[in-house]
DNA sequence: GCAAAAGTGTTTTGAGTACACCCATGG
DNA sequence: CCATGGGTGTACTCAAAACACTTTTGC
């Protein structure tokens, strides 16, 4: 079966950089490319658009096809369209950012990837296609997002202590956060509810455990509020 | 002449939102369309993407051809990939946001487009396909942008007084600045020159005309600077 | 000289910074 | 009872906000 139309059309793909966080470092979940161009390659998990569909479901899809990932929040990061970007022809790709909690879940590579597989964002592997450089445009993205939106909350479990959202905020960040003042700004903030409940087997005082209320958070960005670290 | 796929394709397109300034109003370029779909209504400057070209240039051809415009400021908006948003089959559009300094030039009708025009932004007529909708993002992420980046500029001439760029400032935000304070934070950046010269033909004390430096703008970013307003 | 708008001084407030300290817990 | 890290108090600094004032210019 082919398809005809009356100009040429560049194919549409959809890529998504998928953030995790563990071990106290930033993750980017990579597959290693199964029978297909740039085969045994590590690349970022995608494919091509297909019918009737939007680019954001396209998205969902193939990180759920390629790497069981599913609930995650999902946004746009850049179009990346230069015609040499694949050496087949030339395909047009949606680039995506997306944020999951559950560094530690069941990866399982599925269609198309022979693995799935989380890295370290500062050692990761020669990568198929121009898939370094839009890592690169999304890192950039993440750092500019963590600044003036929650995103933090994405990336660790519902409930947590400001321990765990402290080193996160200065690996997205690039840089060092002094205690007091982040703990007064982001409780300050009034966007985060106490569970009451605390942290278990540690050898010290045990943490006090929060949550992110997204409802407040909302209700006050209405009057104005702004995030910002 | 046709061409053939393998599997179905959506056609990509490229729309551009193009911001003015005058009449100390924000402005929106539009077009009507001619021997098209749509034909006879107002929409955004726009078209399909050629072979091999990338999305940017694509908008910038499109943009040249169809009004004329060509020296802008150009950046990636957004995809919209509804099935539906387009009568005729699947099209996907890239939807970029362009700044120009020159609502007073001579706006020029193209290929595919019968007239060409500013229209204010809180007064547009209606509008072929979900351009409404692309114009609606494209007026939070104005909004966004203009906190962080200094974009103002990119909509003034080149030398310019603060009487004007507040203004322009308060259209953008959706809110009153106050004229001390304004002039404080702007001028205490130092990412202006004065050049000494001043405004003319105006009933009163004449004010100075300053000049955004860019350079002194991108030393301050190396720095940690943050542009804010 | 008067109207109109440019341009400046100054106080108050609140957030960000830096640093020092007390508290709870496991071993 | 001590090491470890959680949690708190507070003085200092500086930018943002609010408001009042002086200066320049055309008519």
């Amino acid at each position: 079966m082919s398809f005809e139309y009356e100009y040429p059309r560049a194919a549409t793909a959809v890529d998504c950089v998928v953030y995790g966080w563990g071990d106290g470092q930033l993750k980017v979940m990579l597959i290693e490319r199964g029978n297909e161009t740039e085969e045994g390659q590590w690349a970022l998990p995608g494919g091509f658009l297909k019918e009737n569909e939007t680019v954001e479901n396209a998205a969902k899809r193939e990180l759920r096809e390629e790497t069981g990932i599913t609930y995650v929040s999902l946004e746009q990061l850049y179009v990346f369209s230069d015609p040499n970007r694949d050496k087949r022809e030339h395909v047009i790709s949606i680039a995506f950012i997306a944020l999951t909690k559950r560094v530690t879940h069941k990866v399982k590579a599925g269609t198309d990837a022979a693995d799935a597989q989380w890295f370290p964002l500062d050692d990761l592997p020669s990568l198929a296609f121009d898939h370094d450089e839009i890592i690169k445009v999304a890192r950039e993205r993440l750092k500019e997002k963590a600044r003036f939106q929650p995103i933090g909350f994405d990336l660790l479990p519902t409930e947590f202590c400001l321990r765990d959202l402290q080193p996160l905020y200065e690996a997205i960040l690039g840089r060092k956060l002094e205690k007091r003042n982040f703990q007064k700004k982001i409780l300050g903030m009034g966007i985060l509810t106490n569970t009451g409940k605390k942290e278990t087997n540690v050898a010290h005082r045990a943490a006090e455990l929060y949550k992110f209320d997204k409802k407040k958070y909302r209700a006050k960005l209405k009057t104005g509020f702004l995030f910002s670290i």
